[in-house]
Formats: C-alpha cells, structure tokens, sequence
DNA sequence: CCGGTTTTGTTCTCACGTTCACAAACTCCT
DNA sequence: AGGAGTTTGTGAACGTGAGAACAAAACCGG
C-alpha cells in the first residue's frame, strides 16, 4: 500500500532540485514579505536567480500547484515546499564544537526562523562548558547520548577541528543521528544510511582562486596561454 | 593558433573536477603529513572519498603527473594541483561584515594556511570600527576602494545581514572586486565576468531536513543518498 | 633482454540535469 | 459564448558528468 498523503506518492525528486527548494522558498518568503500575493514562474525564478523553465520542472516534481494562466499563488505554494522539505514541523539540532565558528551558528538566526531548533551545545573542552551562548548553555560531549534521546534529535552540526571531526561522526551515528552537517575540512566516513553534507570555507575561496587566475591568467602566465582570451 | 606550453596549461577543466581538487590537494597535505611520499590513485581516492576512476579521470584533465605501475608522487602532485587552483601564490582578501560570522572567518585559521591572506575587515558599523580581530582591525566599509586598490584584491567576502548583501557586492564589483563569497542568504545579481560563491547554513540544513523527512517518513522510500564510502 | 605485474590515462556507455518548445488550461474581453 | 492572450506543465533534444573497462606504459625478476 503506497497511499500516502493527498498528493502523489510515486515522486522522485532530483537531487539537484531538492538543492534547489530552499532558495525557492526563501525567494517566495521575500516576495510575501513585500505583500505580494501571486508570482509567475518568471517572477519567483528572478528572485530565485534560476531559470524560469527550470523552475517550472522543479515545482512539477511535487505537483500541479500553479494555475495556468495565472500563476502562483505565493502563500500556498510556500507552504507545499515547505511540506515537502520538511520544515513545517521543527527539527531539533545539536552542535558540537563551540569554537568561533560554533559561536557564530549558534548565533544564526536563520536557523530558528527556518524549521531549526538548536537543543544544545556541546564540547569537549571544559573551560567552555558552562557557558552561555546564545541563550543556551554549553555541555559536556558526553552528553551526548542523553540529549539526542531526551530530545529525539536526528540532525548534527560538527563545528570542530579536523582531527576531531571523524570520531565525533562516529559518536554521533553511534546514538542514533542520521544525518549530519559538517563544518570541519575532513573527510567523513559513515555508514549507509546516513547523510553527511560538507560545507567547506577554505575549498569554497579556492575554486573562486582558480577562476580568478584563469580571468587574469593571460597575461602573468609564464606559459604562454595563446588566443584562448579566457575573457567568458 | 593556440600555441601550447608543455604542460598544456590551456585546457578546459570541467567544473565538477575544478570543485574536487581542492579535495585532492587536501588529501595530499594530508598523506604528506603522515610521511608518505608516493601513492596510487586508490590510496588518493580512498583519502578523498572519491572514486578512483573519478579521480585519474580529473587528474588527467590537468596533465600526466602520475607514472604508470607506480602511482603518483606526493609533493609533486600536490604542487601541480596548487599550481593549477593558483593557490601557490597569496590571494589577498577582504571580508565585509564582521558580525559572528565575520569573526569566524576572520579567525579561521584555513584561509591563511591554504593561500589566502586576509587583508582587511571591513563593517558599516561604528561600534566596530577600531577593534582588532584575529590580529587584523576592523575598518569603515568606505575604506574598501582604497585597500582593494593598495592590496590589489581580487576576491571579496560578504558576511553581512541580507539585506546589506547586495549593495556590498555592487560596490565590491564596481571597486574591481571580480570573486564573491557570499555568505548572506541572499541572490546577488552581479555583471558577466564576476564569480560568485554561496554558502548557506540553513540551506544545507533544509537539504538534510528533506532527506530525514523521507527515511522517517517511507521506511521502503528510504532514498539511498549518503554513502560517501570513505575509508580514514 | 624479455615476459609478468602493476597502475595510469583514456575511451565508451549510460545516467542525470538543463534548456527548448509547445500543447493544455485558465482568464479576460467583446 | 467564444476567441485572444497568458502562463503552466511536460515531452524531447542537448550537454555534462560518472563509472566500467581496457590499452599503454612503467617497473621487476630472471
């Protein structure tokens, strides 16, 4: 019996488009923001800085919620993405490493204003535990166990340093969190099953480095780079 | 017309593999440190957590840098890929918005060990101006013409509120800034030529979300994603 | 010097994602 | 009511990326 809920059930979301959602409902936020009530696929794909016919096959992955001719009706196209990702009801978080970059999530507001409750903060240091940051008080690691089952929590941050980021995963898979959000620059091994994003800071300047040398190239190569321009 | 170096310098690297070297010259380091001086594109991908046809196929993108039966040298493979990202030079680099995230960035220890030198902290607010973060101080935003133009920066930082994101990026670009990474959660529109990066938290977190949703939800749906098949 | 072994670099095939183009469906005006 | 004008949803073409398989090239032992 696959019934599921009033909208179809056999979908398949792309990858790619599940990437997507998020902007599109922040673009939609921003757009309710501003009193407007209705959006063509033009409009929301502007703010969204997506193509409109992209945007058009990625709203048809969950369904039939615009009206043609028209548009779409802002208000309840928010909520079905909202639905759809998830973020109608609240997901508890946890953070371990309080360092600067796990003061500055704990911090961020777009995550209690997005569906995400940050339940505690935890680190192994002792001079920090006590602390209060952002309200809530900063744990010991080995509470860990406790909180993700007193609070149910599915989802972790790893704002530690490298070397500690793999046996934090395991920790953290061990007590039941099946996905993970990790800030570290490491590589993360962990069972199927398990969700693991990398947001990388330093990989992310290096790209644009290669890009910027590639724009500038031409002329300060050593190697002769010929008529390739590179001027995209 | 294109007159070639030996090293074939010229050549297009796709994006995906542009994306992934950072990733490879991470792993590099990585072995470095642990003495190894040679290794085979398996050890490398294992290290990386890519697949080793994966990894010989961007590999071969920027050259022959590995010898057959034996594997590839270590420093010199990590050099040729430095040397291919640009980070054998030092970028210099601004960040605007020296809030909590700021603050991180500011004291994130990567940027400089990886080719990145940050050369001023910039915010619109006074209250901030005149502090010292990460040994660097805090400046007026107005300053930024004046030391993109004495540091010859190329690459900007965006951490403020969204709101403030746009504005910062067009006066970044109109003061010859040609690479973004923006940290706002917010769509820059920016003119031809100029590359932008986005990272956003909630945006990630929201990805996660979807992906939990559908191994609670469905236990039969369970959309086999994660798997990054790592090993340490 | 030569065959065997190892590992790279490359080719081929397939899957995925993007874009185009258009029929279907809705509104508005006469 | 009916036709003109919009805008969605989707099928088809196209381009890019991933993975398997293999030939080419290096080393090794005799």
């Amino acid at each position: 019996m696959t019934a599921r809920s009033s909208t179809d059930a056999s979908r398949v979301i792309p990858e790619a488009t599940v990437a997507r959602l998020p902007v599109y409902l922040r673009a939609l936020t921003g757009l309710a923001d501003n009193g407007i009530r209705t959006c063509s696929s033009e409009d929301l794909a502007s703010a969204a800085g997506v193509n409109s016919a992209k945007l058009r096959k990625d709203l048809s992955y969950l369904g039939s919620y615009g009206t043609r001719g028209v548009g779409y009706d802002v208000d309840y196209l928010r909520y079905q993405i909202a639905r759809e990702i998830g973020v109608t009801q609240d997901w508890p978080v946890v953070i371990v490493g309080i360092g600067n970059l796990g003061h500055a999530l704990a911090n961020y507001s777009g995550f209690r204003s997005r569906g995400f409750r940050v339940v505690a903060l935890l680190d192994a240091d002792p001079a920090l535990v006590g602390r209060t940051v952002a309200g809530v008080a900063v744990q010991p690691f080995d509470e860990l166990e406790a909180i993700v089952r007193d609070h149910d929590v599915a989802i972790g941050v790893i704002a530690t340093p490298a070397v500690a980021a793999q046996s934090v995963a395991d920790r953290m898979v061990a007590t039941g969190i099946t996905s993970i959000l990790n800030f570290a620059p490491a590589v993360l091994a962990v069972p199927e099953g398990v969700d693991v994003r990398k947001v990388d800071l330093s990989i992310e300047l290096q790209i644009l480095a290669y890009h910027e040398q590639r724009k500038a190239g031409g002329a300060e190569q050593a190697a002769a780079v010929g008529a390739d321009g590179g001027v995209a």
